[in-house]
RNA sequence: GGAGAGGUGGCUGAGUGGUCGAUAGCGCCGCACUCGAAAUGCGGUAUACCUUUACGGGUAUCGGGGGUUCGAAUCCCUCCCUCUCCGCCA
């Protein structure tokens, strides 16, 4: 959520900043500003009235007979009063919190500032490209070596699922244990959370807003989510805490199943694992001191596109712009890796990772403080990005990691993991 | 899933309708004593929001929500969580 109090101090600087995502956003928030002022307004009579209930409650019990009679009449009255303004009150804040959850986050000064994902800006690539001849597809591939089945998957659970197999499962795990290897070598503790969460910590984190409520899949009988990403469950490890400077920065590498129910998506990429209902994923999450999280975010990126490196494959870094980001970030980079087997073997750029800036949105909305060490309060900063998110990068090392024979090398860095196995072959 | 017990400030733990935001102890901070420390004594010690230039003032919070009442930590309803026993189970 975003500083209401900063919102009512600050109106302009608001409207422009979140103008940049979306004229319509501007405009929720200068309806949602009125809402805010009135709430105010009435907040105060409220509490003017308490006050006068609390004191006139105070002496009752030194009166006695006709006088206290008189005053318990006052109080009836006050108290009728009260209880209709009460319920305005109530009535309001109902309609705020729909409101709020509509107003994304403002982006930081520096993201470019565009319509849609034309907007994007490349900011550098890296790797070689034409590494592959006639590259085929992954799905092709996979399904050869028998290592991906999505015909079954589709028989037992329906379009956009699969199975991994044999090798295939085995670069799954190759590919969390290099991950965590590395991550825990930088500093980052490990971390399995649940895949089920709380329905407020899935607001909270942003994700029921904008058609994402549409996008997560929703346990009804228990009023709970199934997570889309290990961030959802770790931001909220915190919630409610109030972190010493000391602890700072709290990194943490998230391994977790993720649930998206791709609602939005008919029709695009239908074929094979890259848009799936399920996908496993290492996920890095960092807690840190506002004047940190620029920094911090760099590292994610940096840390980024050395796992890629490390698995020698070629890639793309996209920034962001403010029409494109996801709704609780202030700046997202993005990496896609070259998969030469796509676009009808002509390759293709696509996402695999994803690094953002929460700044506060989220932390706010959990309810975290940070104590500093003059002993000053702040909100912390949240920022997310992703290791390895496994389909997508086993199709990159599938379709750059294949021989003319349609076998597929291991990429070093997995061989430790691997078995033995430095060649997926035919069985 | 069934039966029972419980959820109060950083911790332990009192408090069954009104000067209770809450006794007491521990912990923590400050001061005194001491060469220093321990022990001891004295004082202080929740959070959020609103308001005020400031001093200060106000409101809310005793697991969450709802209700009864002029007034709720205290009574009622409901949900959540923890513990014990039983059942089921990787």
């Amino acid at each position: 959520m975003l500083d209401l109090r900063d919102l009512r101090k600050n109106p302009e600087a608001y409207m422009q900043a979140l103008e940049k995502r979306g004229k319509h956003f501007s405009t929720l928030a200068q309806h949602f500003l009125v809402q805010l002022e009135k709430r105010h307004a009435l907040l105060q009579d409220i509490e003017k009235l308490r006050g006068e209930r609390n004191t006139l409650s105070k002496d009752i019990p030194k009166l006695e007979g006709g006088k206290r009679a008189v005053e318990l009449k006052k109080l009836t009255t006050l108290g009728k009063k009260l209880t209709t303004e009460e319920r305005k009150l109530k009535d309001l804040d109902a309609f705020e919190k729909d409101q709020e959850i509509v107003l994304p986050n403002v982006p930081l000064p520096d993201v470019p500032v565009g319509p849609d994902a034309s907007g994007n800006v490349v900011l550098r690539e890296r790797g070689n490209r034409n590494a592959v001849e006639q590259a085929k597809d992954y799905l092709t591939l996979g399904e050869s070596l028998d290592i991906i089945d999505v015909k079954r998957a589709a028989k037992v659970s329906g379009s956009r699922f699969g199975y991994l197999k044999g090798a295939g499962a085995l670069l799954e795990l190759a590919l969390v244990q290099f991950a965590m290897q590395e991550l825990t070598k930088a500093g980052f503790t490990p971390v399995i959370p649940p895949v089920i969460i709380n329905e407020p910590y899935m607001a909270a984190m942003g994700y029921l807003a904008q058609g994402g409520a549409d996008e997560v899949y929703s346990l009804d009988r228990d009023k709970q989510f199934l997570v889309g990403t290990a961030e959802q469950a770790i931001g909220p490890y915190h919630a409610g805490e109030t972190l010493s400077a000391a602890q700072l920065p709290l990194r943490y590498a998230g391994f977790s199943t993720c649930f998206r129910r791709e609602a939005g998506s008919y029709g695009k990429d239908t074929k094979g694992i890259l848009r799936v209902h399920q996908f496993d994923k290492v996920e890095m999450f960092v807690v840190c001191d506002p004047l940190q999280s620029e920094t911090e975010h760099q590292k994610l990126l940096a840390m980024e596109e050395k796992l890629v490196s490390d698995l020698g494959l070629p890639y793309r870094v996209l920034q962001l712009c403010t029409g494109d980001l996801g709704f609780p970030s202030a700046k997202t980079y993005d990496i896609e890796c070259w998969m030469p087997g796509q676009n009808e073997g002509r390759g293709e750029y696509r996402e695999t990772h994803s690094t953002s800036n929460t700044t506060d949105y989220q932390s706010r909305a959990l309810e975290m403080t940070l104590k500093r060490e003059d002993r000053t309060k702040v909100i912390p900063h949240m920022l997310n990005g992703t290791a390895f998110a496994i389909g997508r990068t086993l199709i990159a090392i599938l379709e750059n990691y294949q021989q003319p024979d349609g076998s597929v090398r291991v990429p070093d860095a997995l061989q430790p993991f691997m078995h033995g196995i430095t060649i997926i072959r035919k069985a």
